[in-house]
DNA sequence: CGTGTTATTGAAGTGTATCAAATTGCGTGG
DNA sequence: CCACGCAATTTGATACACTTCAATAACACG
């Protein structure tokens, strides 16, 4: 675990690659060589807690990589209720999918809490692909597992119920993210389904004793093996 | 359109990339110098409608890409309802998911009609894709627009109803796959409902001057501006 | 021709969305 | 530090689209 003083973001004039605690974890920032030059490409931005990153609809001018804070990809259905595709930590990044596609991008990107992220134009990453073949074998792996993700929680919302599909939403925050406190909608928009039925599963759960909300509306899991047994049909 | 004289299988021992009807097509065999390496490798096979490819949960061994006929890829439920995942026709490709991933296959690939396909070992796959990295960036163009399609009906089965997805449904098989016809079932299953839902929605849709279906079983689409129009919630 | 698969129709059950109203909890500014 | 305002949460009542089950009819097939 690095060391962390701040409760605020920890480094806030980043001016090298060199010294970003990701550079190990990013899909771009694999060898020292790639390095230099996503060091050359790259310009920092910051965005808070809300503000969106990307418009669904938009064409990609690059990618973004997340150093710090946290991102969802969201899309809007027609009748405005909003669906969360996929969450990005530290160390991962965004845009790739569009650019690589060479399609608009299909959802928004907002941020879910204050990040820092890195972007490096369209031109630069081409360029550093065709220097570094391998970086499209690794993000090849990359997108193939997004795939698996995307159509395994497609079958889950075909085959499942909502409290399985909770069960699973609850054990995947808290196992990836668990230092954020997701309300009630994030988890129904995460799971595909509306906060009042996130709201009345929870209870259940809790009647069951697999997980306890009596501290304010934050939710600690108390067996996750029971919980995990929830997410499949009985 | 190619002229197509029989009705089964129209090359029956094809013995070289060089004659391929696909090799324009294919993922894999884009340029010349890549044909070479595609063929000494290459080995052809054949399975009649109904036979099993690969099974869920297997590790993938190589690629297939098809010749003739059509595929799909279908996970089972717990439950015992299968769901197609998606449908491959010629000059498609099959297990470049799971190899690049780096993960056993995920679905079971079943042929729907009678194929023609051509198997790529794993280890020569790396080694054409390591001689010919802009291959890498083909196929990571083709992933992704996968990806994309995957997440649209994804969120298709969580904002729109059994109607608009069975419209979506119809449409799609008659412009990609028109050749084939498709029973209640397996429309049921490439639009996540059950074949009751298919066919009340289908005589619903002829009520209105849709579709037409009294030639046999086979399903003829009268507007399709208008079938369009129901792919829409309103 | 039988036999199994596909299609069709009906009735019944249910899970989940939807809507509305009350309550809680949190952050903000006075 | 308290009061205020607003968003998040909670609870209840209602609606309904879809699944499920069952039984019959039509078709394809060897």
């Amino acid at each position: 675990m690095p060391s962390k003083k701040e409760s605020t973001l920890s480094v806030h004039n980043l001016s090298s690659c060199q010294t970003c605690g990701m550079r190990n974890e990013s899909l771009l920032c694999s060898s020292p060589d790639v390095l230099l030059m996503v060091e050359k490409a790259r310009v920092t931005c910051r965005f808070k807690a809300g503000q969106v990153i990307f418009y669904s609809g938009n064409d990609p001018l690059g990618i973004f990589t997340i150093q710090e804070g946290l991102v969802k990809l969201e899309v809007m259905s027609p009748s405005g209720a909003a669906h969360t595709l996929r969450l990005v930590g530290p160390g991962g990044a965004l845009g790739y999918r569009s650019l690589f596609a060479q399609e608009p991008y299909h959802a928004s990107a907002v941020a879910v809490e204050d990040c820092e992220l890195c972007f490096i134009p369209k031109a630069d990453i081409m360029n550093i692909f065709k220097s570094y073949p391998h970086l499209a074998m690794k993000l090849l792996s990359h997108i193939s597992k997004d795939l698996r993700m995307a159509e395994e929680k497609w079958m889950d919302q075909m085959d499942k119920g909502a409290s399985e599909r909770i069960a699973e939403a609850l054990l995947f925050l808290q196992e990836h993210f668990a230092h954020q406190n997701w309300t009630r909608r994030e988890i129904a928009q995460w799971a595909g389904t509306t906060p009042e039925t996130v709201i009345r599963t929870l209870s259940q759960f809790e009647k069951e004793g697999l997980i306890d909300q009596t501290d304010g509306r934050s939710i600690r899991i108390l067996s996750r093996d029971l919980l995990r047994e929830r997410t499949e049909i009985r």
